[in-house]
DNA sequence: TTGAAAGCGCTAACAA
DNA sequence: TTGTTAGCGCTTTCAA
């Protein structure tokens, strides 16, 4: 039993009185056929409501226009994000997306890459640090965001991610601007090297504007959640009396920086400066509206895209390391310039 | 050229010296072998890494165990945690999902439905109240969360959503049990048909406390978006000076509301009371956590795969039309019982 | 300009 | 228990 009674090629033939050559040089517009024959197949084409199996097409060439998209967790706006502009544009350019959520687990990880090389993809979009992906030595891929553990600059693959350690500096500088001279990070620093980057350029900041790094000020959570976030700060407060500044490495930290901080009765920005990083949807809508990192999705994803495509046709890539600038958007959770 | 230069079953099966029929039994489980064959063939393909090629398996079969899922926001996180959720059980069930997103537009849905088609997915999850889906009409299909305009009781088709009646019931009922007599709805009925539901549970439960439904205190945004939700406060707020309740039809809504309050000095719950509906991640650390009805988003993806999966298999099922209870989840948004 | 036919990798019916 | 083989729908070479 068919699932739909679909129309092959064939039938399509016989309708038009032409062979199956014929109809797939209309339906591809390669080869050469007269305009009168091209119009009689297109109008049974038509009228029948004939689509192509691409499952047939892919066997034949072994191309099927799907781009498999690793990612850690799609509940997080950035992720979803990017993933959106990532469909968006592959789309635009005749690809299918298969998502993959890895939970930041590695077993599901393979499991999901496993899938993808039976399914034969053109291509994967590694948004996860993984440290194993060796599996997909052959096929085409990209990895965006997240920079593997494994990476070392001359590689074989395409790396794209922001200016995160600009970012780290820029959102430091905006809290020492501030008058912030007590600030304590909050990040999660094995979670991924882009942390690892923001938290270089904070100490660039602090060291250019002659500030020492007080390691006792660092507070590296065991995940990214508001709630840790939250509990830390709770945690954290009464031993820092002196505190005037938090620079969260996320927009989920620094929501729950700003939650904690609501409980303690603590006003921001008057008694305590909190910045970001990413730019989430509802970062304008915190209260107050937070200082924080905008990452640049579009120039991120497209990057991605015109690179993996150009891989996945054998072109040459002009970079294989594309670094993305970042932009500071100031709102109200730090102090007006002092 | 082949991309990854992948053995194919023909290798495995002179690899370990029997047919390529054997090596598919022993692949697929069915059909008999000795275990001293299976052992063979196992431990050849463990070795060379062969994974067997599903577009060719598909093609075969006919099932290519992919499920497509139409959703109309991906960056919507009740539409998020709803994909999440099916992707985990499809992936569990052994099938890869495709995520379209359509951001509301019907001619991306039907390019993605053809798309869709072409690949000759398994089946349809549609989060989204198409009036034009009968290009699937052979095709397993489910609607999820949003009931298409054009459906009606009996139908061939499974429609799973939320009790949104009772859930617009029990956030008025709350309301009124705050004290609240001066009731305003911000809602954006047009969207979809769940908002109407919604708005017969808000009318009952007026009726009920013998308040009357007044047609000025309800305002229809165009869209769902935060921004129009706070504009809208800030223009019908003067026009309302006994106002004490805002009853939000999401939890986007809501968030644009309380912006809006905010701005204009109003205290929540103390003059005014707000409620939501989802129960989004971030609704219990909206300022002042949100009052609002959370839909079971386990209960619904779980029904959704379930009957899919029946539908796929050829199986009968209990109930074309799952209705899935909500709870009413109170925080600081609204007062306490009075 | 068009058609015949091989074959992509796999499954499943039939044969042994 | 295992092997042989047709054929899923399509593209593409070669021939006409």
């Amino acid at each position: 039993m068919s699932k739909y009674d679909a129309l092959n090629i064939k039938q399509i033939a016989e309708l038009s009185g032409v062979s199956v050559a014929t109809v797939s040089r209309v339906i591809n517009q390669n080869g050469r056929f007269s305009s009168e024959t091209e119009a009689r197949v297109r109008r049974v084409i038509e009228e029948s409501g004939y689509v192509p199996n691409f499952v047939a097409k892919s066997l034949r060439t072994s191309k099927n226009h799907v781009i498999g998209i690793i990612v850690p967790d799609i509940l997080n706006s950035h992720f979803a994000g990017l993933v959106l502009e990532l469909e968006k544009k592959l789309f635009a350019h005749g690809y299918s997306t298969v998502i993959c959520n890895t939970n930041e687990s590695i077993e599901l990880e393979k499991k999901h890459i496993d899938t993808l090389i039976a399914q034969q993809v053109s291509g994967v979009i590694f948004i996860s640090g993984t440290k194993t992906c060796k599996v997909t030595q052959d096929i085409p891929a990209v990895y965006l965001d997240r920079r593997p553990a494994s990476y070392c600059e001359p590689s074989d693959r395409v790396l794209i991610e922001s200016d995160n350690r600009t970012g780290g500096y820029l959102a430091t500088q905006k809290l020492i601007e501030s008058g912030c001279r007590n600030i304590a990070v909050f990040c999660s620093r094995d979670m991924d090297t882009n942390q690892q980057a923001r938290f270089i350029g904070y100490q660039e900041a602090l060291a250019e504007s002659g500030l020492s790094c007080d390691e006792a000020m660092t507070f590296d959570l065991h995940e990214v959640s508001i709630l840790q976030a939250r509990d830390e700060m709770l945690r954290i407060f009464p031993s820092i009396p002196n505190l005037d500044g938090v620079l969260c490495m996320t927009d989920t930290i620094a929501l729950g920086v700003i939650t904690g901080l609501h409980e303690l009765n603590i006003t921001i920005p008057e008694q305590v400066s909190v910045t970001g990083f990413d730019d989430a949807p509802l970062a304008a809508y915190f209260q107050p509206p937070l200082t924080t990192i905008r990452q640049d999705i579009g120039a991120l994803s497209g990057a991605a895209v015109e690179s993996l495509i150009k891989m996945i046709n054998g072109e040459k890539l002009e970079s294989q390391h594309v670094v993305v600038p970042v932009s500071l958007v100031v709102r109200k959770s730090t102090r007006q310039q002092v």
